[in-house]
DNA sequence: GTGACCCCTATTGTATACAATTTGATCGCG
DNA sequence: CGCGATCAAATTGTATACAATAGGGGTCAC
């Protein structure tokens, strides 16, 4: 995209994950332009992507309002990556290069370090999965897959969730990403899509204990 | 969405449908503009809905082309489509109301009705089995599936061949609706999901086979 | 003849002014 | 008091002018 409308997508983008607003409340586009220091027109654009990703939700008259996830929703969600991912990772398992399953393993050791500090680094953390899960995406070779779960994003409440991990969740990540690595490296295709939907199930019950605990 | 960008979604895509352009062949903003009647804003956002649905492809340049769907690539989607509205059956049989079952047997019926004419009208055909599906996914009761599926869109190549397909493959699709339909009498989501994946499956094989024969 | 550079043109991106629509509130009337 | 009509304010939609960028083609040096 373009620098101006990307900056929008960016600035808006943290905006909403960073807390400041609160779920159903209200954003126009002016508001948003002020924020982000440029005109509504690429505001405009930035808004487009954000509601595709359903971080942004319009009601009957066009407006914009900041999503709200319920925990259904994010069971959902989880479904839906789990039935795609593994799809993804089927293909993935015939696909992929020694090039990207060795980019695959420093990922991980990288979100092992994240995850092995005295007090883990969850930024660091959340990054890893995040490129971790693209390099597969990416091996899959399917661009409509891509540009489909390229709308499954993480919502803001998983995110700010993910402060709550317990260290011993972390560590399942890692262990499974390297299940994962070995599934890749076994040309196992089955084994792929079997490790990634209980890896993405059992992340949907990491969060939802997480968001218990939190109340 | 509002009326102008609407007005120029439409026309756009009746534009890429009706076969005028072909697969590959670069459109402009200002060309499009013209077309429609519309100014280059609403047209923009026409093409951002049509590249979601990966009818418009855009190059690393942001100058638009027309999509070119190779035989892979509609597999693909098929795929998907057999993953996704598979899990809308499944989720359907469980939420599904009576007047929504209703409305799928009208609908249904209007589709037989298209198909045993002596000579089969495959516009109306087309519509009843969309409007058909999109019960379906509206009664599965989730926003993110809806939005996700709604990418998935019918491809131009496969529209233009439906009208290759013959009758007995026509009374087969209205055949897989009625035991859809069963299916959701009995509330089984298990046979929902098989009955639509064997659905789709199979769809995608008229369509390979009505391409190929096309050639 | 070939390749690198530069300029002109085509095309997309952005800002801004104005139009259309929706909301909410105020006023008047029963 | 309640209810509805009407107007003003807030918000999104559209058109248009201008800015930025990428592509294509021509020229010139070698």
């Amino acid at each position: 995209m373009t620098r101006a409308s990307d900056i929008a997508y960016d600035k808006i983008r943290s905006h909403l994950l960073s807390g400041e607003v609160s779920p159903g409340e209200q954003l126009t586009e002016e508001k948003l332009a002020e924020i982000t220091g440029v005109s509504r027109t690429p505001v405009r654009d930035a808004v487009r992507r954000l509601e595709s990703e359903m971080l942004l939700v319009r009601n009957e008259s066009k407006r914009i309002f900041v999503a709200d996830w319920s925990r259904d929703d994010i069971d959902e969600m989880f479904t839906l990556r789990q039935m795609l991912e593994g799809h993804a990772a089927e293909r993935a398992a015939h696909r992929i290069t020694r090039e990207q399953i060795d980019r695959l393993d420093e990922v991980n050791r990288e979100l092992r370090e994240a995850v092995e500090l005295t007090e883990p680094d969850v930024a660091s953390f959340l990054n890893a999965n995040r490129i971790f899960h693209e390099i597969i995406t990416d091996a899959a070779q399917s661009p409509r897959l891509k540009q489909v779960l390229g709308m499954l994003v993480e919502t803001p409440v998983v995110l700010r969730t993910a402060r709550n991990y317990s260290i011993e969740d972390l560590k399942q990540s890692a262990r499974d990403h390297d299940e994962l690595i070995s599934a890749f490296r076994a040309g196992d295709a089955g084994w792929a899509r079997a490790v990634m939907g209980s890896h993405l199930r059992r992340a949907f019950h990491t969060f939802a204990d997480a968001a218990e605990a939190a109340e």
